[in-house]
DNA sequence: TAATATAAGTCAATAAAACTGACACATCTT
DNA sequence: AAGATGTGTCAGTTTTATTGACTTATATTA
């Protein structure tokens, strides 16, 4: 049936990348008052997230993910060691990698950008049937590939 | 059942705002070599995203979304007038507000933007049910609120 | 109608975030 | 030993966003 392909229609295509944009700007939004708390930006903000959910994540792959250059990566990132928040550890299997993870003050920074945001998702959550939580997620995985 | 709550566990939580992240960055860097080749940036692309979605928006209504001061949004708002990709409009019910249209040429910019971007969209959607799709959608209208 | 509120625009200065390009160093691979 | 890779750094520039003060036009309300 032709109907069952509407989902695939460049309308419905463009609203998705609006709702990306929408989704991402409110949520990150949330914590401005914690950021600012804590005389950080939006970069470190987006920063930690990776950290506190890949712990050991490696620069390159930060750079990845971020879609910044290395210089503007290591800025924040010297921000973040200077306030004790991150600590960097040589790779056991190769000496040339880094891995980054949080300190202990890095948890309680993390934790207090959480509880900024994350009452938004969980009033959606809450609206949601566990089916429609589960599928929302699998196809936002299979957005960023 | 507990088993049904694990959906509205903080690691789930914090799951979904690393994905916001990552969706929203992976999607918009794939229009940069777009905006390059037409000397604009990540500012414009927001911005036209929303007005091409939103024909007739106003001021407050961009500055409620993007988050941003109206001194930031003026700046980018020039630079699309003075490259004839907007034009405004006074509103009929109130003369106080503005409505933002895209010009034709405008419509063709963003028609290269979303050339840019519409295939990482199509392909997860290729790889997901209708249902998958709709309650995907449904469910980041939830987190936008 | 006069006072006030709201939507939008502007000037100026500053700060935040990102970029380019060049180069250095350590470690791994061949 | 030679080259490739991952990371770091210096310097300069551009883009994006901010704060604060002020203006203009229109709408609302007392």
């Amino acid at each position: 049936m032709l109907k069952d392909f509407l989902y695939l229609k460049e309308k419905n295509l463009k609203d998705v990348i609006e709702l990306l944009l929408r989704g991402y700007t409110s949520t990150f939004y949330d914590a401005e008052q914690t950021l600012k708390r804590n005389t950080l930006g939006k970069a470190h903000h987006r920063l930690v997230i990776l950290i506190d959910n890949n712990p050991g994540i490696k620069v390159t792959e930060v750079l990845n993910i971020l879609k910044i250059t290395k210089q503007s990566l290591n800025r924040v990132l010297q921000d973040l060691i200077k306030k004790d928040l991150i600590t960097q550890k040589k790779a056991a299997k190769d000496g040339r990698e880094k891995e980054i993870y949080l300190s202990e003050k890095g948890v309680e920074f993390c934790n207090n950008l959480f509880n900024s945001q994350k009452n938004r998702i969980l009033n959606a959550f809450k609206k949601s049937s566990p089916d429609e939580v589960l599928y929302f997620k699998n196809v936002l995985k299979r957005i960023i590939g």
